[in-house]
This record gives structure tokens, C-alpha cells and sequence, in this order.
DNA sequence: CGGCGACGTGAAAACCATGTTCATTTAATA
DNA sequence: TATTAAATGAACATGGTTTTCACGTCGCCG
């Protein structure tokens, strides 16, 4: 708990960020949740537990973390980002289920050869790619196409 | 002319819906522009021109042309949705200057084939997929990293 | 310690793409 | 031409996200 001037006194040391009890209180509570997850939806877990942490402070930091590359950000149907506290520091792609929004990292790394090739192919410099992959799991699917959506989410979104 | 019961007397056809003046400049518009477009910089091209169309129209309308397959959608970073006429009726995935705009189809059958295997190896059903591609495209690369973008809109968005 | 200055906070308001309402217009058909 | 369901569009609503700005506090230095 020293003058590391850092996010996180441990982790998250993105630079120049100072450890504020908000942005600990966003940065735990995103680090307990297993499937991606809304400002809004984060935001109100985190008040709902008493905490005090403002709606505009919740976006700041989750954009910061983004910057960061501390966190993964998808974006759903509507346009709304959803963030996942990055487990590792690499790349990564989810396939997410439409229905209880459970994510799963899938193995991409056929897609980002081909991305890679895209530059001599293409003419192109500076190639970025989102993947968005979207289903639905196992467990949301009873035996045939009866319910849309025949479950709650597991992680409610 | 006829009794098509058509959006557009030859092309688009799409179930149910009239031939509309607002329609067809719409979709006139759409066609004679050659990189993704927004729906506001689409209608303001259509009242700097001085036709007389209704933002919410020209929303109905690429709503309906996405429905019907006629154009292809993709979000920029702010998540706002651009459309282009599509040039054939099969899936196409597209690589964006992020600089001018500039689009340009890219052979991506490799994570076709990559996304259909990943219904078995992963449980998961109904799958869906969108990916986003961009870059700096060579004109707009004068020699080094200089400019972050150096030319004007190909096609102002 | 104590103070200073830059950074952080958050309530309120602005923003902005997009959707909805509903009275009016219009295309398609008989 | 009469009829009617579909289409239009100005005004309004929506909802996620950002900006504003007065106030708080973190971190450093003396
Ligand atoms: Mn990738
Ligand atoms: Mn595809
Ligand atoms: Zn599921
Ligand atoms: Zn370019």
C-alpha cells in the first residue's frame, strides 16, 4: 500500500493512475464477475452492495481499463459495451451466448493469421479487427427451438 | 410504371413495400455512393440536393433494405451504423480506411470455414458472427507515420 | 506532519444516434 | 375514382455515453 501510483496497489499499475477507493471498488467488482458486463449493470451491483461510486466514475474507469488493455469490451445487439476483466494479457476473442449471456474464449488464432496476411494482401497498414461471435449455448437450449430464450441468465445481465 | 408491389420498379423487390418517392431517392442515393454511409449524412445529402425526405424515413428505410439484404452494415468505433448498397447478395466482410473511409471487400472464406467449425467444438448453437476490419489505406500513407490522416474523405462521411 | 497542486469525483446537463407517436398523405388495387 | 392499408415526418421520447464544473482527495515535497 505504498506510493506505487497505480490503479490497484498490486495489480493494474496503468500509468499515471491513482488508486482512488472508487476506482478499487470498480476494478474488484468487475474482477468478480465472470461473464461480460455493462457500466450500468456494474454500476448498480456496486451501490446496490452500499458502495458509493458515481455512474460517470464507473464509464471513466471502465474506459481507462480499456486503454489499458486491462479489460476486453464487446458490444451487444443494441450498441452497449460490455467489459470482462482480461484474464490474461493477450488478444482475445468470446463467443457469447444470446441467451444468458455466457462467454466463452474460442481459439482464434486461424482468424488472426489471416488478418495478419490482410496488410501484403490489401495494401493496408495499422489492420485492427473486432470479431464478434454470437450463439447459443448448451444449456439455453432445451432439445429443439422451442423457447427463445428458456433460461435466466446466469450472470444477469 | 407497373403494378410490382415492389420498393423499386426493377430492383429490390423486397415483400410488401411501395414504390415510394422517399424510397427511391433513398435507395438512388445509396447507389450512386460508393463507401459505407451513415443515415444523417445520407439524408443531409439528400436535402442538400433538395429533395425533400424525413430523417426518420431514411432510418425506416435502411432499416428495411438491411432486413431485405440490399445493404451491408457496419459500426464504426462510435457504434454508429453505416450501409452500403450491397454489389452482389452474398455475405461479404470489408476492410476500412479509417482515414478517408475507403472500403474494399476481402476474401475472408478462411474464418467462414473457421467460424462453422466452432458450432461442434464449442456446444454452442445458431451461431453469428460479425467482424470488423480497418486500417490505413495506402493513399492515405504518404511515406512514414506522419499525419494521423493526411487526405480528406474519399467519400466525406 | 502540513500544505500545495494536480488529479479524481459526481450531480446535473448535454449529446447524439435511433426509435416511437400519430395526424396527414399517398400508393396500390378494385 | 373510391377505398384502404401503408408510408410519411415533425415532434417527442429513449438510453447509453460524455461533458461540465464545483468540490474533494491523493501524492509528493519541504
Ligand atoms: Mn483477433
Ligand atoms: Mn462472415
Ligand atoms: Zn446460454
Ligand atoms: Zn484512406
Amino acid at each position: 500500500m505504498g506510493t506505487v501510483g497505480a490503479m490497484e496497489d498490486g495489480h493494474a499499475r496503468a500509468a499515471g493512475l491513482r488508486s482512488t477507493r472508487q476506482r478499487r471498488a470498480v476494478l474488484d467488482a468487475l474482477g468478480r464477475c465472470p461473464e461480460f458486463i455493462s457500466a450500468q449493470e456494474l454500476h448498480a451491483r456496486l451501490t446496490d452492495a452500499g458502495g458509493t461510486v458515481g455512474l460517470t466514475t464507473v464509464y471513466r474507469t471502465l474506459r481507462e481499463l480499456d486503454r489499458a488493455g486491462l479489460v476486453d469490451v464487446v458490444r451487444d445487439d443494441s450498441g452497449e459495451r460490455l467489459y470482462l476483466r482480461r484474464p490474461t494479457d493477450e488478444h482475445r476473442h468470446y463467443l457469447i451466448c444470446r441467451c444468458c449471456g455466457r462467454s466463452q474464449p474460442v481459439d482464434a488464432e486461424a482468424v488472426e493469421v489471416w488478418a495478419a496476411g490482410l496488410a501484403e494482401a490489401t495494401g493496408f497498414a495499422e489492420l485492427e479487427h473486432t470479431l464478434e461471435l454470437t450463439g447459443v449455448c448448451a444449456d439455453c437450449r432445451p432439445g429443439g427451438a422451442e423457447e427463445p430464450c428458456p433460461r435466466q441468465p446466469a450472470c444477469a445481465r
